[in-house]
DNA sequence: TGGATGACTTACA
DNA sequence: TTGTAAGCCATCC
């Protein structure tokens, strides 16, 4: 059995999608909810992968300093700052503005 | 099998 | 202070 570890992107799937709507979280707290603090990147990978699922809300993640970072992978630059601003988050160049005012971290408001 | 990559983070010079 | 470097862990070739 080689699955003795769940998916690690269904985890990341799984948080990503529990953000509520106007608020973002970033990779560093993803990661760390998920027991690896260091595994920042994995987060950003998992995202990637996340490209096949449409459930998931990766324009709500974002890196430490609210910065779109993965805009770029986006259908369009601007996707991902008009889905950001669609649910109320206000955006300015491409870096959330009051970004510790929606920042949701999963550690604190999901119980693990 | 081993090396390389990745939408990040932190530490040190 | 700013810039460079390494570290983290999982997946892909």
């Amino acid at each position: 059995m080689k699955q003795d570890k769940v998916n690690f992107y269904d985890m990341v799937y799984q948080v990503v999608k529990l953000i509520p709507e106007g608020r973002v979280s970033t990779y560093g707290a993803i990661a760390a909810y998920l027991g690896s603090k260091g595994s920042a990147r994995m987060v950003g990978w998992a995202m990637n992968a996340s490209h096949q699922q449409e459930n998931i809300p990766a324009h709500r993640v974002v890196n430490r300093f609210g910065m779109l970072t993965g805009k770029s992978h986006f259908p369009d630059s601007s996707t991902m700052r008009r889905l950001l601003e669609k649910e109320g988050a206000t955006i300015e160049q491409d870096q959330i503005k009051d970004f510790e005012r929606v920042f949701w971290d999963p550690a604190k408001h999901l119980i693990p």
